[in-house]
DNA sequence: CGCGACGTTGATTTGCCTCAACGATTGTGG
DNA sequence: CCACAATCGTTGAGGCAAATCAACGTCGCG
């Protein structure tokens, strides 16, 4: 398991494989069945995950009561409510299995530990948050410029495979727009 | 200058003193007359930014020719194009100085040499992105859970003292909206 | 088999945009 | 220091993208 986070740690920067090693220790294996919570709004936020196999969903309780999806992650992908694990407080969102999934977990102070020997991580995870951080800037550049249409045609394009192993009404919901909308766009987008 | 970034370091992390007297070296002190860009969509973006005074905001051109806002940066904020800059690509994003401002630039090879020098650094651009990122996904989170008018609303509430600094039609930007229709619930905001 | 979750369809409504015209304010050259 | 232009903000009429609501297929699962 600790392999596929050691080969993605390897994309970024080159460290010593001896310390690569020290890694296993700090890290829970989990497998978590389809619609399982991997983290629940409110809770105390202390972990991370970073997804081996499978596909979870970040979202939180809107006020009338729909779950609002923010994100998902993938393969190779870290997820967390990162301003709640930064400060180890009260989760503002909730993460949800949507498929069968694998991941390597980590805790805040685990993590502490961790990179108190492996400082170079430091590194790796530099390089993640900042690729992180500008693909956010992409994702608020493609929201303010397409309609609700252009981005699911957007999306689909790039991401043909993906829109096959999430249901619509995530879909729907991950893109800003109702599924009935939804249903609308794919009649016309089937011509 | 430097003690501005040197402070705003501490705030995240320690760092041996000695180390931070190295900084100075690798950054430039530039200032920025109102209405300069400090980067131009399509140029190769080798540079990123620490605002040490002042207010730029990040933009690109539409396809209907508007230039359409994206983010702001003041005081002790980092801004780049991080993707562009991650890879010293082509620039999708420009950026320039809402009013006189000072920063302190960085080169990505300069960056290079200096987090060779300091790797402790890393941790420092670590924990900023985590939470630039962690910001980010809160941004989502009210993009979709406001309406337009609740949008301004928030914002006007949580950054009373900033909308005095930023023409409207910026503002309005950002908040994804027109001018216009910043101007109908401004109206009505004064009752 | 039957129930509940998911997807579709159509009628109606609305938040916000577009366009055009008009004040107000700022800046700039003579 | 004024005149004029350009930029910025406001107002209103009309229109459209997308939401809401309600009802009805359909599929997978216990």
């Amino acid at each position: 398991m600790i392999e596929h986070l050691i080969a993605h740690i390897g994309k970024f920067c080159t460290i010593d494989p001896d310390k690569l090693n020290l890694l296993e220790a700090f890290f829970e294996h989990r497998i978590y069945k389809k619609k399982e919570l991997l983290l629940t709004e409110g809770d105390r936020c202390h972990e991370k995950f970073f997804v081996v196999k499978g596909c979870v969903h970040l979202f939180y309780l809107r006020q009338n009561g729909m779950e609002q999806t923010v994100d998902f992650a993938i393969e190779n992908w870290w997820v967390s409510d990162f301003m709640a694990f930064q400060h180890s407080t009260a989760a503002q969102f909730s993460i949800r299995a949507v498929e069968k999934t694998e991941v390597l977990c980590i805790t805040a102070e685990h993590q502490r530990k961790l990179l108190k020997e492996v400082p170079e991580l430091n590194e790796y995870f530099h390089l993640l948050f900042q690729k992180a951080y500008a693909a956010a800037q992409m994702r608020f550049r493609f929201l303010y410029e397409f309609s609700k249409e252009e981005l699911y045609r957007h999306f689909s394009q790039h991401f043909p495979d993906f829109m096959q192993r999430v249901p619509q009404y995530l879909l729907a919901s991950y893109l800003g727009f109702t599924p009935e909308y939804l249903s609308e766009i794919r009649k016309k987008y089937l011509s």
